[in-house]
RNA sequence: UGGGGGAUCGUCUAGUGGUAGGACUACGGACUCUGACUCCGUCAGCGGGGGUUCGAAUCCCUCUCCCCCAGCCA
């Protein structure tokens, strides 16, 4: 392997283990699982997670598992875990089984009886505000409930009788009888069953007692072979209570924790409790608005698996907490787009444009190569008449020496056509340019010999009898700081970006792009990758803005302001 | 001030006793009918202090800072 294969071939500290492990002969294969709890979408951080699991898998021969975590009815939806299944096949991951841990709960409901029986466990009759108050502090120790010393059978009896469906919510609750004064506050008799009778979207009636989080997970590792349950670092300390269940009760094979640090993006949040409340709150416009750092929103908004898989490889996989910026994700997609879009123009805020020796009434044909670098891609034909539009951004009345576009007596490209020069300014009687009036170089058609006359600036454009009007959604940061998340001053909503949405009405496609459906992209020449939204009709064309073009000049004109 | 983690260029990340490397960003330049792409180049780092060693990002001691944990959430 050569040292640029390796390079693509990013490492960590997880694969690594795996490495070694397999070298030792300690495995046949690896398994892994991606656990969702079905209790809202899907977003980058679990991208991280689910590139993680699959590749590891993918890399060492094994497979993934795509298990729901539905341990608790109070929270989780069908619509949900449809969702999920439809982030995690977008993505192009195909999991080997569909798991859910509520098809465990008949297994988990012995392995409680198991750990009761042998005296790890037993019924506690308080309330949660006294089994609070008895768990200590993070500087003392706990004191032991009344019931911890509950004879095993009372015990059982108990939680047969909880399952029966004779107690209220919150009656009685199932402990692990392990150390209420371990250091480790998850080890101070932690709650593993409680009653809830709520109906549960898989399982119905069937059950009114479910098992916690804790007691669900790493035995669901076990039952399903898994033998690298990846987790994230806020899950450190529960591995001590992870390993005691394990190896307390009768499973079928050995899973070990290993904790990455989470995804952090600036100028976002990524938590799933944050971002329900953006969507209850209506901040935006559902889980998929395009401004959500959501799987759905992301793809809505016009990036691609492969940038999201490029993302997660690049970014790495440590312990250290990190913040990401969102240009790397950006970057991503342009990469990805740039060799797969076909080019096309498009004008967002339309300056009309009259070219005074064009012959009115008559259409040139140009032709326009689809990718300057792929010529496989093919050509089209784009209408050029006497009536044009321009970007309103590519003229200036007034402009400084490093302005390369359209001014008053200066000459401009028109992208595939002819040079051009500016020899009239219209204006309004507030004095706004709306209009201008320019010639045309008959000698300058592109792809003509001698068209090759240098000009500083080439400007794209689109025929006024031609074009389509569009409805085009420009996106920016969904907020103005960093990390919203971060401000223990302020509530994070308080940071939104008022300006996060920009809804233009008046822009003008290139013929052809109007019949376009989301999935497609396009990168409108000097402007961005755009596709169609979900909104989008051929009468009413609605189109996204997924990424800017790096902006070179923007950069420098923004230095020329501050001086 | 209990326990568990973490600290390497601006950012992310390699490196577990032998010249701190890569990517991104930034900056400079080349090219250009996209101020895009591409190409070339430059800047830039081991949290602090001790110690061991011929030699320390790596081992030892110590200090500092950051994150997580007191749900019948996951």
């Amino acid at each position: 392997m050569s040292s640029k294969d390796e390079a693509a071939t990013p490492t960590n500290f997880i694969r690594n283990r795996i490495l070694k492990e397999l070298e030792a002969g300690q495995y046949e294969e690896i398994v892994t699982r991606f656990p969702p709890e079905p209790n809202g979408y899907l977003h980058l951080g679990h991208a991280k997670s689910i590139v993680l699991n699959f590749s590891l898998a993918e890399e060492f021969g094994g497979y993934t598992n795509l298990r729901f975590d539905d341990t608790n009815p109070a929270k989780e939806e069908q619509r949900y875990v449809d969702a999920i299944k439809e982030d995690v096949a977008w993505l192009d991951y195909q999991w080997k089984n569909e798991c859910y841990a509520s098809d465990y709960f008949e297994t988990l409901y012995e392995y409680a009886l198991h750990l009761i029986d042998n005296g790890l466990a037993y019924i506690d009759g308080q309330d949660a505000d006294a089994i609070r108050e008895q768990r200590g502090t993070l500087t003392e120790p706990g004191t032991p409930s009344p019931d911890r010393d509950r004879d095993p059978a009372e015990s059982r009896e108990l939680f047969e009788r909880m399952r029966a469906g004779e107690f209220e919510d919150g009656q009685y609750v199932l402990r692990a009888r392990i150390d209420m004064a371990a250091p480790n506050i998850n080890l101070r008799d932690p709650v593993i069953y409680r009653i809830r009778h709520k109906a549960h979207p898989r399982t119905g009636n069937d059950w009114c007692i479910y098992p916690s989080y804790d007691f669900a997970h790493g035995q669901s590792d076990a039952i399903e072979h898994i033998t690298h349950s990846l987790c994230t670092l806020e899950f450190e300390d529960h591995r001590p209570l992870y390993d005691w269940l394990i190896e307390h009760l009768p499973v079928s094979s050995r899973p070990y924790q290993i904790e990455f640090s989470r995804l952090n993006l600036d100028f976002t949040v990524l938590s799933k409790r944050r971002l329900t409340r953006l969507v209850d709150e209506g901040f935006v416009d559902g889980w998929d608005d395009p401004r959500m750092p959501t799987i759905a929103g992301i793809r809505r908004r016009g990036f691609t698996p492969d940038s999201i898989r490029n993302f997660c490889a690049e970014i790495g996989v440590t312990k250290s907490e990190s913040i990401i910026p969102f240009g790397a994700l950006e970057r991503n997609l342009r990469d990805d787009l740039n060799v797969r879009a076909p080019r096309r123009m498009a004008v967002l805020r339309p300056l009309k444009l009259v070219l005074t020796n064009f012959p009115e009434g008559e259409t040139d044909w140009v032709e326009a190569a689809n990718h300057p670098q792929d010529p496989d891609m093919g050509t089209r034909q784009v209408a050029l008449t006497r009536e044009l539009y321009i970007e309103q951004d590519d003229f200036m009345e007034e402009a400084p020496k490093k302005f390369f576009r359209l001014k008053p007596g200066g000459e401009v490209r028109l992208r595939n056509a002819f040079i051009i020069q500016c020899d009239e300014v219209i204006k309004d009687e507030a004095g706004n340019v709306v209009e201008l009036h320019c010639t045309f170089d008959p000698e300058t058609r592109s792809g003509q010999p001698g068209a090759d006359r240098k000009v500083k600036g080439t400007i794209h454009w689109v025929s006024a009898e031609h074009a389509v009007k569009a409805e085009v959604r420009l996106y920016d940061r969904l907020f103005k700081v960093p990390h919203p998340g971060g401000d223990k001053e302020r509530d994070f909503v308080e940071h939104l970006n008022p300006d996060s949405l920009e809804v233009l009405d008046h822009a003008r496609l290139e013929a052809g792009v109007e019949t376009a459906r989301p999935g497609e992209f396009y990168q409108f020449e000097r402007l961005g990758y755009f596709v169609p939204d979900p909104d989008t009709t051929p009468e009413k064309p609605v189109l996204n803005r997924a990424v800017t073009l790096r902006d070179t000049w923007a950069k420098l004109e923004k230095q020329l302001r501050q001086g």
